[in-house]
DNA sequence: AAACGGATCAACCGCGGTCCG
DNA sequence: ACGGACCGCGGTTGATCCGTT
């Protein structure tokens, strides 16, 4: 707690005392919550106008959620509305009952924390992103083995299409490799949209709720594919996958694995493995 | 058990808008 | 119209908590 002269008073500063908050709440049960700087003048407290009103406002008014984390509902809103308002958090907040503008504050900086830490050094979440020990881990397979290994799990699946999350360091947002069409040669790498990637920070921050990538999305017509060349095949990061049959596929053998589980099964070793390997997109091909 | 780092929360600061004399 | 006081908002900082190594 800090203690500044002003004038002739000492003006306090830092955390409250529950003394001081007994006598401000007295002062708002007394003469509502206004003329915060009259709180100072009466002689009540020690406190600037502005720092009675914060403490108000933020700790002291009934019915607020204090320490009680953001529900699901709320975070989605939040994320709603700062799409919609930029960070006019009073505003959000006044959507919020019981939340205050620095509480709404808070969580999207924590949250923008979380993404800017997930996309600078990406790990698949509890359950799934659990590193497997060093010794039940494969050998890394040949770069060469990626698109076997893809095109076995899109073959013998028997999904119409399948996808899988690809992130590649230059191009900053994580892209989706996919095939399209059951046993059909046409692979690509295309970058995500803005609602997929949108879908992928929330599966990153709520991994509880499965992904929501649908591979449906990666073949909207208006999205650019890029087919890439054998050789840049090879120089896509390594994949690696807990499902055995993406395990064995370089094998080619004869398991199968579900293209569905592709993007759950991902091992944390895929964001390990990352290198700026993968050529500019100028350089794919493009299929129209 | 200690050290460390990330997450969270409370509080402050600066600025702009409004009100009022 | 002007200037000062006050209020509210958004950004930032610092303390504390908590999990991990």
């Amino acid at each position: 707690m800090k203690s500044i002269p002003n004038g002739d008073e000492v003006l306090r500063k830092g955390p409250w005392m529950p003394e001081e908050d007994e006598i401000l709440v007295d002062y708002v049960r007394q003469f509502g919550a206004r003329d915060w700087s009259s709180i100072r003048s009466k002689g009540l407290l020690p406190r600037t106008g502005k720092s009675c009103r914060l403490r108000w406002v933020n700790k002291l008014k009934p019915d607020l959620k204090s320490g009680c984390k953001f529900a699901p509902e709320e975070e989605k809103l939040v994320v709603e509305m700062q799409a919609k308002l930029g960070n006019k958090w009073a505003k959000i907040a006044s959507c919020l009952p019981g939340r205050t503008d620095n509480d709404v504050k808070n969580f999207w900086s924590t949250r923008q924390k979380r993404i800017l830490r997930a996309l600078q050094r990406p790990k698949m979440p509890s359950g799934m992103n659990q590193r497997p020990a060093r010794s039940a881990r494969r050998r890394p397979r040949s770069r060469k083995d990626n698109r076997a290994c893809f095109e076995h799990a899109c073959n013998e699946g028997g999904a119409e299409a399948a996808s899988q999350l690809l992130l590649l360091p230059e191009l900053g947002l994580p892209n989706l490799i996919h095939q399209s069409g059951r046993g059909a040669d046409l692979f690509g790498v295309a970058p995500l949209t803005d609602s997929q990637h949108n879908n992928y920070l929330d599966f990153l921050l709520h991994p509880d709720q499965g992904p929501s990538l649908q591979t449906s999305q990666v073949f909207s017509p208006e999205l650019p594919t890029f087919l890439p060349t054998s050789h840049q095949w090879e120089k896509l990061p390594m994949l690696y996958s807990e499902d055995p049959g993406m395990q064995e596929c370089d094998n080619k053998d004869t398991n199968s694995c579900s293209p569905d589980s592709v993007i759950t099964n991902f091992s944390g070793d895929v964001f390990d493995s990352l290198e700026p390997l993968c050529p500019a997109p100028s350089e794919w091909w493009v299929i129209h």
